[in-house]
DNA sequence: CTGAAAGCGCTTACAG
DNA sequence: CTGAAAGCGCTTACAG
């Protein structure tokens, strides 16, 4: 046997046709219980592995996912959003379980997803993740809905086009958090992050933030509302930008636990004490949260979850089946930093 | 037209014969100008790509690498080493460049990975990405060399086995840490991560720990090295450990920032200050990093230029070049968690 | 510089 | 339950 077995190899030596051989190993119930154990100890002598490219190419199918990673290249590179990276791990997992294999690409925004993943038989759907300005963005997801491409995304569902997203209910989990420092009886609040139809979920915060502060009576002051994408750079320097007007605030509800991170070193360049001048919340609950100092409140996803959910939704969508949108919970994670214990 | 465009569709618009496409499309030399660009243009219409399955199966090669994350698998699953993470955003990026694909999958340690990517077809080679113990991995590692699988993997290059591999001098990079400590009169020091043949990396952060004492007169005391695998909790607990032990010192070097991370914490819940009353150090330089508060010195390994050489190291190999091992910089970072500023 | 033809290794009707 | 045959969409000798 020179080079790797082929099913002809397993045929020859099973003494049956390559038919039966390509049946058995794809447990076909056409096939006798003892044809198919016989092949299958042969091919397991033989290391065979099926041919990914030649099945692929003859049932036209890849059993394969692409995950498109994607965010406003700003700055380093290197710093990919936190709470995407925590969803790797359950995606490669239940790509696992599903039998898929699973693509990666980062900051392919300027390439055309459908011809290069799915014409090309490389994938037969696609994970869409990504912050970022969300305008350039609906054109690349009208362009797949146009050409009838499979993919779920991770965001806030909207009305402006029909696509299946997996998010949590951001407007609901921002409330949670502000609800809490109300609570605790914090007066005139800060908002930290873009409010703006380009950050469907961060807006989505923002409102949520607004209405829990609606219903408790307090004023919504949008001169203390800063935009700042989801950064530490440039939440720094919007909360330096903040603290110039000199309107007091008594605590920052940050868009998100990377833009907390910013909001937090600002706050202590100014001389300001978390929580004890000033309460702070963040968003997501990244890894980081928990080793700030002082830990950080905030508002968890379930990453895990999240991930599943959109492997299992894109392969039933690429199975043909009726796929809803689906929310994950959010959860209050009180920390140090809203000042709870203080 | 039907479905997706074929190479035929093009020959038929542009007047050719399918091989001429083909040819045209992979930039031969042995196509006119003229003739190429008719066809481009025609492809271009057509939204043509080449199909993957098909392109590979023929030539018998995929462009595709694999890879392979995998750790002990600790407790909470979600939480990869940050400092992979970070690599992975230059690996995607430098396979884009080198116009690779990049299939990833993690904690596959107990698969057999050459039959699964290589027999398959599924990538030419394999990147390994890998803490844990390096007992079980070697036997794997051992399978691939043996079967001739192009790999490359990121760890400390090591006597027992040919492979290929990019890492840096953890001896040097944990001296300069070191001797950083020494300049800034610390005098007797503890050492938590795994010091054994398990942990090749862990283990010469220890030796060039323990030889920059010896450089300096300073003693090593092995009742203050104490095990701790790559996460917060188990270096939390070997501190805790250690401070039972009585025996006083006054600086604590991690093998990784992880590690300092549980350090930190367990010389917090001890009323310990850092750097007040220990130095801590760390090893990576994880973007987790400079928010910790205080600050964490560490040294920082080079995570772009890691992904970028993993991969063209690999495309090489892949290609039949000869490919020598190499090292990556390390760098000193000084921030607070030493005590330079006290 | 171009074309006709073979073949990569499978899956799947079709026929028995 | 099994086999003979076609064909997925390319790449690449071979011949001109």
């Amino acid at each position: 046997m020179k080079g790797k077995a082929t099913s002809f190899d397993i045929a020859y030596e099973a003494g049956v046709s390559q038919s039966t051989v390509s049946r058995a190993l794809r447990h076909s119930p056409l096939v006798s219980e003892e044809t198919r154990k016989k092949i299958q100890e042969i091919a397991k002598k033989l290391n065979y592995t099926v041919d990914k490219n030649a099945s692929s190419l003859r049932s036209q199918t890849s059993t394969t996912l692409a995950l498109l990673l994607f965010e406003d290249p700003t700055s380093d590179d290197s710093l990919v959003n936190p709470f995407f990276l925590s969803m790797l791990g359950s995606i490669t997992r239940e790509c696992g379980l599903m039998g898929y294999d699973l693509l990666v690409s980062f900051q392919e925004l300027n390439t055309d997803w459908h011809s290069v993943f799915k014409d090309s038989n490389k994938a037969d759907g696609l994970i869409l993740l990504g912050y970022g300005d969300y305008t350039d963005y609906e054109s690349k997801l009208r362009e797949l809905v146009d050409h009838g491409t499979p993919f779920v995304r991770w965001g806030a569902a909207t009305e402006s086009i029909e696509t299946t997203s997996i998010g949590c209910d951001n407007n609901h989990g921002s409330q949670q958090i502000t609800e809490h420092l109300i609570k605790l009886g914090r007066k005139s609040f800060a908002f930290v992050g873009n409010a703006g139809d380009g950050s469907p979920e961060f807006m989505a915060r923002y409102q949520g933030h607004c209405e829990s502060l609606k219903k408790a009576g307090i004023d919504v002051n949008t001169e203390l509302q800063a935009d700042a994408g989801n950064t530490a750079e440039e939440a720094y320097d919007a909360t330096i930008t903040l603290l110039d007007k000199n309107i007091p605030f008594d605590a920052v509800v940050a868009a998100s636990d990377v833009i907390a991170l910013g909001v937090l070193n600002a706050l202590k360049t100014r001389g300001l004490t978390v929580p004890d001048d000033v309460s702070l919340v963040g968003f997501d609950d990244i890894p980081m949260a928990s080793y700030m100092s002082p830990s950080l409140t905030t508002c968890r996803q379930d990453s895990a979850m999240a991930g599943q959910l959109l492997v299992d939704k894109l392969v039933e969508l690429i199975k043909g089946e009726p796929v809803s949108n689906a929310f994950i919970k959010t959860k209050l994670i009180v920390r140090e930093s809203c000042g709870a214990k203080a």
